[in-house]
RNA sequence: CGGGGCGUGGCGCAGUUUGGUAGCGCGGGUGCUUUGGGAGCACUAGGUCGCAGGUUCGAAUCCUGUCGCCCCGACCA
């Protein structure tokens, strides 16, 4: 490919709206560019690295014996109510864009494909022989994010490989979900990453065991607390760990103190001199669920421990038994609506009588409360009095009506020591995440009805799995993993071109000559190359070469009369001079040292 | 959704406070010079200032509405 014919389009300026370096990068390369808020076209030089990586992510998918297939985007409302995901996912917070059609169905954009492909896979699969399976496509999703961010890291359409095993039991399930892990492992390996393997929650989509694929990364969203023997790693939404220990509180009586103006943890202990760790912190919250219902949550914590919101959500589905949609705060406003009397906020404490709940227009009348383990091991503490300005000193769990549902709400934080070896402290990093996989179960199948008949003769459902990577997030990451001041450094399997051959100055005929030549003797070897032809000045093709990011870049320059060219590596700015041969030799094994041996 | 900010040639921005009919840098085109790290000079094209109303002799500027985009937050009372 020769430059002139790239529609290359490099800019000087950075743009204004982009605020990590991949976006600004990925802009000023000539990448992409914003179509709208969270969309994004993928210009040509971004089409040549997503196929890349396409191409690696099937070959090592391929490997593990599943099949590519192509599903609708446009799915039908009715098997997402079949699942029970329709509501979740379209009211409220939901993230799937939906709409009707002229008919007056309800269709929805595919932000995930579990609805579709379980029923499919359910319709043709009707024995225990034809299993284990699994199907993979790779596409473009659609999902109505809250806030789209960073180029392709948090896009509205973005492309992913998702896949989906299904099995006839839980054991197979297993089996398949480890040489997914495998696959996985090989497939960030060969795209030049870096990755972490993570235990993670499983969210919306559910299941049981579920594995996060990190890029560790400054800018990354999540964070992840790992042990320093590697054998822990989790996503925080998932961490565990044991607490530090509480500093003791010495008192006797249990009694009310005055503590006007002191509704904050902080305020409270620099005013009596407590300890974060004696105060039992009892947060007042409102939980919708999947079934119309708003609960009201008393929930308690340690002063210095914070909730981690998805541990709360899980523990109140596996509570009550329904799927949580959104926890709110209470706020004033809504207790004037719901016709209740104000909250002593600040002052609440663990046993906050359910009558201040009584006569709400549309609330439960009762709290659920749920209180963290760690806060149950204290044998005295600190909390609200349940009337203003007044906090309890000296409580304990008898005098504050005993302990309902005790379990890990909390944050792990780093720091504090891991439970697998109590003499390792949890550190932090924060990632990005590009790969997700989970043992679904038959969370899905027995939902869609989608069953097998199995040895014994009998009807059941199929045990899945699913495993997704956001192809276009990890070409970004790549970046955010790769690179310096003067542009991107591809790592070569994944690079657009792997060398550029450039003419220092297109007037020169010798160099012209030789810079086709060599260029031309390259595409020859099977060398993905660019000839940079355009009649601009060295400088201007130099910093081009460098911000786009090609592994290799050959210079054909002031030396070609003496038939020698320059050799430069884009990752560690070495030249070298050689000979037009040699410097062919070495780029040409350089290249295919790094690829991979079919 | 809450808070903050921004919409002015393709890109980055100034001008808005104090209304007077739009400017700078980059980029584009033409010509000459230059030619190894985003060249110089000259000429040139390109904007109904997001959109819709209103105030005014006159609006990029003031008022109202609306749309779009960006940032922070949406968890500790």
């Amino acid at each position: 490919m020769y430059v002139s014919q790239l529609m290359l389009a490099t800019l000087r300026d950075t743009p204004s709206d982009a605020e990590i370096i991949s976006h600004q990068l990925l802009i000023r390369g000539g990448y992409i560019r914003r179509v709208g808020a969270g969309i994004y076209a993928y210009l040509p030089l971004m089409w040549r690295v997503l196929k890349k990586i396409n191409a690696i992510v099937k070959e090592e998918i391929d490997a593990t014996g599943a099949l590519e297939t192509l599903l609708p985007q446009l799915q039908p409302a009715e098997l997402w109510k079949k699942s029970g995901r329709w509501q979740g996912y379209t009211d409220g917070e939901g993230i799937m864009f939906h709409l009707i059609d002229r008919q007056g169905k309800e269709l929805g954009l595919g932000p995930t494909h579990e609805e579709v492909i379980t029923s499919l896979v359910g319709e043709i699969v009707n024995s225990y022989r034809q299993l284990p399976l699994t199907l993979y496509q790779i596409q473009s999703k659609f999902r109505d994010e809250i806030r789209p961010r960073f180029g392709l890291m948090r896009g509205r359409e973005f492309i992913m490989k998702d896949a989906y095993s299904f099995h006839s039991d839980e054991a197979s399930l297993q089996k398949g979900y480890a040489s997914m892990g495998v696959a996985y492992r090989k497939i960030f390996n060969r795209c030049g990453l870096e990755a972490l393997v993570v235990d993670a929650d499983s969210g919306a989509i559910g299941g049981s065991a579920s594995q996060e694929f990190m890029i560790a990364s400054e800018t990354g969203e999540d964070l992840i607390l790992t042990s320093p023997d590697n054998k822990y790693s989790a996503n925080q939404e998932k961490a565990v760990s044991v607490p530090t220990q509480e500093v003791p509180l010495a008192v006797e009586e249990t009694s009310i103190i005055r503590t006007p103006g002191q509704s904050t943890i902080d305020k409270l202990c620099a005013e009596n001199g407590f300890a974060p760790s004696q105060i039992v912190k009892s947060l007042v919250m409102l939980a919708k669920t999947d079934d119309g219902h708003s609960q009201p949550l008393l929930l308690c914590l340690r002063g210095d421990h914070e909730l981690n919101e998805v541990k709360l959500v899980n523990a109140i589905t596996s509570e009550t038994g329904k799927t949580v949609q959104e926890i709110t705060i209470i706020s004033p406003k809504q207790l004037a609506e719901q016709g209740l009397s104000p909250f002593p906020f600040g002052y609440i404490g663990p046993d906050i009588d359910d009558v201040v709940l009584k006569g709400a227009k549309s609330w439960n009348n009762n709290f659920l409360r749920i209180f963290d383990s760690s806060v149950c091991s204290l044998k005295k503490f600190i909390c609200g009095a349940n009337q203003n300005d007044k906090h309890l000193i000296g409580a304990t769990w008898e005098t504050v009506g005993g302990i309902p549902i005790k379990t890990d709400i909390r944050k792990a934080k780093s720091g504090e020591r891991c439970l697998h070896d109590p003499t390792q402290m949890l550190q932090e990093r924060r990632g990005i995440e590009v790969g997700h996989i989970f043992q679904l179960g038959q969370k899905y199948s027995e939902a869609l009805g989608a069953c097998f008949t199995n040895e014994r003769g009998l009807q059941e459902p199929l045990w899945m799995g699913c495993y997704g990577i956001g192809i276009s997030r990890l070409a970004q990451a790549a970046i955010e993993q790769h690179h310096d001041e003067a542009g991107m450094i591809w790592p070569i399997a994944i690079a657009p071109f792997e060398a550029i051959v450039v003419i220092a100055n297109m007037k020169d005929e010798q160099q012209k000559e030789l810079g086709k030549k060599f260029y031309n003797q390259l595409k020859e070897a099977g060398v993905d190359a660019l000839l940079d032809d355009r009649d601009e000045r060295a400088g201007v093709k130099f910093k081009d070469a460098d911000l786009i990011g090609i592994p290799w870049r050959v210079v054909v320059g002031r030396d070609s009369s003496e038939g020698k060219v320059e050799l430069f590596q884009r990752s560690s700015r070495k030249t070298e001079k050689l000979v037009t041969e040699e410097a062919i030799n070495t780029l040409i094994s350089e290249i295919t040292q790094t690829k991979p041996i079919d």
